[in-house]
RNA sequence: GGGCGCGUAGCUCAGUGGGAGAGCACUCGCCUUACAAGCGAGGGGUCGCAGGUUCGAAACCUGCCGCGCCCACCA
């Protein structure tokens, strides 16, 4: 096979007819892409006088490697990115990666584990070193993808969320939270991993439904006896109240009073709070502030002591039979010694109930009270719910707002402090006496004797929440800061909307003094299965993206998953929709062969609209309506309808119609010729320029082929042409397609094979505008002129009052044709019936708009004329 | 428990007040000199169910059934 790079013209080109048949990508790709790098047009100038246009990534976790829906979300942020620079904006596309805290520093201590090692053994330096090795192995295998799935994203401003400027950033913001008493440190009821060691915020804890056991216990005894109920037996040893409904008749004579409390010799008060639901359970709720969040709450309304019953792994510390007991041992184990003393009153089993999970590990949250930093979240979230609601930032789709008011509106303090080495270590010193000194960029710690630093690092979506202004060198007031903040659109899929969105608005309103990160949010939603299935590694129906770039190329990959993407909607994907779209870029690659193969040309204007034929001015005046049609689905973030109308446009108007169309006018030649070559040329620059933001590569090989020039990548991008809109030729080729249509299905119901010639006579193309047509169509449906021995067998009627009366002695079905007469005839009766019950009924006539009761009556019109043609043709034909 | 969304062809989905559509799959016929990763033709749907609004409903309203997602401190 010859390949398109091996054969070249001087200048260093691939020569048009030198073309293989088949689109290879692999090579392409690779030099494209170097070529686009080199020359600079990702790199993007402040100074410049266009108009800026800004994304920033969303930082792919250093750990991981891109899967298939990093592959969407930077389809789409490559193609808005593509098509801006292209429409003149001076584009940057930032990107970067994330450090990750929790997961990467999981994924190295499960490095560390298969040597029966741990962090501890290596101590902090050391164990911070060996990540930031992982991170530069790991990292780099994803710049890799990103290159090969044709990101132009500006290299020369990669970041990364602990590289020395962000940490800057980090340090800066911190130090003025805290100032401003927005950042605090306080012992709270926060969630607690046991097995990552570390608290988590409320965003990363899954809640599940679990099936638990729902036991009622007696405290107390006699009359003065009160029955709790818990799905949590072992937290009783912490008991330090029980709490009933003021409003309860049935307690209300024991509140006040105390009960002992089993199997501590404990005695704990009975008070009256709220918070208690009397319908619930035996309306008596035991409370254990230092382990769970609402007894937490009225411990502090009630002014009782929290007693913490189990450390950090979740083991008992009671003094006692129960010390040393994992939470799942202990919980058993008390109930079993309650049981002995007659105390279970009730056991449900199973009891579904909403448990909290690590989103890291899945191991089960433990409520624990701890001393941890938080930010108070209020005023930096009624910024970041105003910012939507005064219009400020749009979400794309808009539904999706009311979730991310629902998040805003409802926030709770954010747990920031995290328990880990990895990550931005929390710029706070403790000192001998007691001191906390919280230190900013520029300012030197506390010296001296005694003086230490919080161990604590801080949770990883802080610092990304920086990530819109701290990658443009913010708390500095660079020229990228002042030229592309606020960027213009944030790409991301929605279910980080909470996790990242809301943060970013947070941060970003409050560190740029109220100027939002981004103009608009533009959520796409996760790509699933052929299927409509998550993706999942335990079900095996996971795509990689590099194996689909391998073996069909980066830009079927893109295609793909662009014809899934709606705002807000999941990207459903198979290896057959893959398959299909490499066919069309295969198909893009073969209509630019033929263009080539047959002289197209792109210089110069296009011939006046006064001196084309009318295939010629249909396939322009199609084109201005693609243009206008893909410029308001990019407007809108309708990345499918995008592709189905480019999809649609090249494949069926430029292939299957004008191409075949032009043919018999390219091979008679003259004047008519040099004009179709002229436009011909023109149709498949601007469709390749359409496609290029969603398949940059095949077009741009393809563009600089046919065009002589150096890429498509800054090439302008197409404005419609009024001028060029022609409803007439329109019109015309409606007419001109059913006609070959009608032949074609004849032919194929009588079984003729495509060589076979057939005389007709063509009747009645005048009614329609299109008798200057009639060689075109004898050309497309493969008819003969009729010669001298002509005689009429078969007559199709064609809707529009056109007649076509065939010469097929020798080869008629007459079954085939009578049944296919029947079949019209039925179709043209139903339709007239319909159109007739409509008129008939004088509501629809009196009070339908006008137009729609005249069209009623073409239809009307039409079906008899159908039905005159097609008896007609009926009795002509020969009898069985 | 609260909220959001979805049920249209075998599959995945467009269509949101006036003739039921696309891609893939399927059937038939073709190597017609750009492309068999192709060309031509075709079959296939009481638009989840039941009411209502309207001259007219797949679309708007109400209820029901089924499915999915997000949020959630009733022990």
């Amino acid at each position: 096979m010859t390949d398109a790079t091996e054969t070249r013209t001087p200048d260093g080109r691939p020569a048009g007819s030198d073309l293989s048949a088949q689109y290879q990508p692999g090579e392409v790709e690779q030099r494209r892409y170097e070529t686009w790098v080199s020359a600079g047009y990702f790199t993007a100038d402040p100074k410049s006088d266009k108009p800026p246009f800004s994304i920033v990534i969303p930082p792919p976790n250093v750990t991981g490697s891109l899967h298939i829906g990093h592959a969407l979300d930077h389809t789409i942020q490559d193609t808005l990115t593509r098509l801006k620079r292209m429409q003149g904006y001076e584009v940057l596309w930032l990107p970067g990666m994330d450090h990750a805290g929790i997961a990467t520093q999981n994924v190295v201590e499960r490095q560390l584990g298969s040597q029966r090692l741990s962090r501890h053994d290596l101590g902090r330096e050391a164990f911070v070193e060996r990540v930031w090795q992982w991170k530069a192995e790991s990292g780099g295998a994803i710049l890799g993808q990103m290159r090969r799935l044709g990101d132009s994203v500006d290299w020369t401003r990669e970041r990364f969320t602990m590289d020395d400027g962000l940490s800057r950033a980090v340090q800066t913001i911190f130090k003025r939270l805290y100032d401003d008493e927005l950042i605090y440190r306080a012992e709270r009821i926060i969630n607690w991993c046991p097995r990552c060691l570390t608290a988590l915020s409320d965003i990363e804890v899954e809640h599940s439904e679990d099936d638990g056991e729902l036991i009622s216990i007696r405290y107390g005894d006699g009359a003065m006896a009160i029955v709790v109920a818990t799905t949590r037996a072992e937290t009783m040893l912490g008991d330090t109240a029980v709490a009933v409904h003021p409003d309860d008749e049935r307690y209300r004579h024991l509140v006040g009073t105390e009960v002992e409390l089993p199997l501590t010799g404990r005695r704990i008060p009975i008070v009256a709070d709220e918070h208690v639901d009397p319908s619930f359970g035996t309306g008596a709720v035991k409370v254990t502030p230092a382990h769970d969040p609402n007894d937490f709450e009225i411990g502090q309304r009630h002014h009782l002591p929290s007693l913490t019953i189990m450390d950090e792994r979740a083991v008992v510390t009671v003094p006692g039979p129960f010390e040393g007991l994992d939470r799942y041992e202990a919980r058993p184990a008390i109930v079993d010694a309650l049981r002995e003393q007659g105390r279970i009153v009730a056991e449900k089993r199973p009891y579904q109930h909403a448990v909290g999970h690590c989103s890291r590990c899945k191991t089960a949250v433990e409520p624990r009270l701890s001393l941890q930093w938080f930010v108070d979240t209020g005023p930096l979230a009624k910024a970041a719910g105003d910012a939507v609601r005064d219009g400020r930032v749009a979400i794309e789709p808009v539904e999706l707002a009311k979730r991310y008011f629902a998040w805003v509106d409802n926030m709770h303090d954010w747990c920031i402090s995290r328990q880990l080495w990895w990550g931005h270590r929390i710029p706070v010193w403790y000192g001998p006496d007691g001191e906390v000194v919280c230190v900013g960029p520029d300012e030197q710690p506390p010296a001296g004797e005694g003086w230490r630093q919080d161990e604590d690092v801080l949770d990883t979506w802080f610092s990304s929440a920086l990530w819109p202004f701290s990658t443009m060198g913010w708390p500095e007031r660079t020229p990228d800061l002042e030229r592309f903040y606020p960027t213009s659109v944030l790409v991301t899929g929605y279910d980080i909307l909470f996790f990242w969105v809301a943060r970013m608005m947070m941060f970003g309103l409050y560190a740029m003094d109220g100027v939002q990160p981004f103009n608009v949010v533009a959520l796409h939603g996760m790509v699933r299965d052929g299927h409509g299935k998550k993706m999942s590694k335990s079900f095996g129906n996971v795509v990689d993206p590099l194996d689909w770039i391998d073996r069909y190329g980066a830009d079927a990959t893109r295609f793909t998953l662009a014809r899934g993407a709606n705002p807000g909607s999941d990207v459903p994907i198979s290896e057959e929709w893959c398959q299909g779209s490499r066919n069309f870029c295969n198909k893009l690659w073969n209509a630019t062969r033929f263009a080539l193969m047959n002289g197209a040309t792109v210089a110069g204007d296009l011939p006046a609209e006064s001196e084309l034929n009318a295939v010629d001015r249909w396939i322009l005046s199609r084109l201005q309506h693609v243009v206008a049609e893909v410029d308001e689905h990019f407007a809108g973030y309708e990345f499918a309808k995008v592709c189905d109308v480019l999809y649609h446009f090249a494949w069926d108007d430029v292939c299957d119609w004008y191409v075949e169309l032009s043919k018999p006018v390219l091979s008679a030649g003259g004047p008519e010729a040099d004009n179709t070559r002229r436009v011909l040329g023109h149709v498949l620059d601007q469709l390749l320029r359409l496609l290029h933001p969603v398949i940059p590569f095949v077009t741009d090989e393809l563009w600089t082929v046919l065009t002589r020039a150096e890429t498509v990548t800054i090439a302008a991008w197409p404005t419609v042409d009024p001028a060029r809109i022609d409803d007439a030729a329109e019109e015309e080729l409606v007419a001109l397609q059913k006609v070959v249509t009608e032949v074609r299905r004849f032919r194929s119901d009588q079984g003729l094979r495509p060589g076979q010639r057939v005389s007709a006579a063509l009747t009645g193309l005048g009614n329609v505008g299109i008798d200057v047509h009639e060689t075109l169509i004898r050309s497309l449906a493969r008819l003969d002129a009729p010669g001298p021995e002509f005689a009429a067998t078969a007559t199709l009627a064609v809707t529009g009052g056109v007649t076509v009366d065939l010469d097929t002695r020798g080869t008629i079905d007459v079954a085939a044709e009578r049944a296919r007469l029947l079949k019209d005839r039925a179709a043209a009766e139903k339709e007239a019936v319909q159109c007739r019950a409509k008129l008939d009924n004088a509501a629809f006539v009196g009070k339908a708009p006008e137009p729609v009761v005249a069209k009623i009556k073409d239809r009307l019109a039409a079906a008899e004329a159908d039905l005159a043609r097609i008896a007609a043709a009926l009795e002509a034909l020969p009898s069985a």
